[in-house]
DNA sequence: ACATGCATGATACGGGTGTACCAAGAGAGC
DNA sequence: GCTCTCTTGGTACACCCGTATCATGCATGT
């Protein structure tokens, strides 16, 4: 077996490469020489450790989503009450850092291909809402349960609404009509009225 | 003046085509000889009528949003109280039928075109967002006057906060993950949540 | 009736795309 | 040492893109 280089490693880079590209100038500029270009790497490379666009593309998008999760768990931290956590999970999905929205412009950009295509991603890339949306009821139904919210409340349909509504912030936020400190009141406000007011008031 | 064909109804001929294009197969696969294809004519006259194609693209974008506009105004129908109009501006943009599947993919496509672009397009996009919340404020502040709100609640942010989730909303629907008519139930469920519950229960 | 100008067709050009092919170093196992 | 597989480079091919150019019909104004 002759390993002289870390193959994972050069994906990794490769890939990078391609997420890169894909939030500055977004997918459609992704050409497999402008990822080889970027990566520093020949095209030869390129087709080398990825046989073909469409095994980048995927395997981009799949690092992707554990940049994001690493992100979510980060921001996390230290699991405490429902509310926090809530509230911290949604907040990092807003793009209000650089991280944030190179993840969501990149998400964004895939956002659109997906859809014109016949459903070979999905599979791959919608999994991702769904177990959000329910670890969001979980949390939901647990601060429920200890009086933190309404008992009138559905909270799983709570869930996606606020799943949705950062969702169409960030959206808003990319396409210049908000800054990410605007979304995120928007977002604390309807927290706010959720949970009731913090102290304030 | 020769004047043998209706130089209007040919460009709407063509953008239309293009936007057709859009919906079902994205906007990456709107070439300039596809679209002459899906309208049915020569790829010289598509250049003939629309000299280069981001004249091609801005043309149908306008069409679009006031394809949309038109759809706002028949859902609305005769002006009647806030809650009905909020309810019915929120509802038309969600992807429940055909047309609004059509109107909401196809601006899906021109929003990933948008981001990772000189922001040539920004200010003929742009528009229609922010002079919609502006609206559905104005509904909700008349409804808040009228008491159905309470007076406690920020209608601006309330404005914001439908607006993008029914934004997102649309995005989970045309992402399979959702169909449309659990989307309109979530915003019918949050709009209860604001309004109050009509009479059931 | 003829000249003018709008409307349309066919084709060419330069460039970018994804992928395939051929060739050459370079370390590992016998 | 030889060989063989892994790794890398250079280049070619066919195709599609947006745009430009040349040429032709054909209705109309005078």
């Amino acid at each position: 077996m002759t390993a002289k280089v870390d193959h994972e490693e050069r994906r990794r880079q490769i890939a990078e490469a391609l997420l890169r590209i894909a939030d500055t100038q977004g997918l459609q500029s992704a050409s497999m020489r402008a990822v080889a270009t970027e990566a520093g790497v020949s095209l030869r490379l390129v087709q080398y450790y990825f046989t073909t666009k469409e095994g980048l593309l995927l395997d981009a998008l799949a690092r992707l989503g554990t940049q994001l999760q690493a992100r979510m768990e980060q921001w996390i931290g230290p699991a405490r009450a429902p509310r926090e956590v809530v509230t911290a999970v949604l907040s990092c999905i807003l793009p209000t850092d650089a991280e944030s929205r190179r993840i969501t412009r990149t998400y964004a950009a895939y956002y659109a291909l997906v859809l014109g295509d016949p459903e070979v991603l999905e599979k791959q890339a919608a999994q991702p809402p769904v177990v959000l949306e329910g670890f969001l009821a979980k949390q939901l139904r647990a601060a429920q349960q200890a009086g933190e919210i309404g008992p009138e409340r559905d909270v799983e349909v709570v869930a996606a609404g606020l799943l949705a509504m950062v969702n169409g912030l960030g959206s808003s936020v990319l396409g210049g009509q908000r800054t990410g400190e605007q979304a995120l009141a928007v977002l604390a406000y309807h927290l706010d009225e959720l949970f009731g007011r913090p102290e304030a008031g």
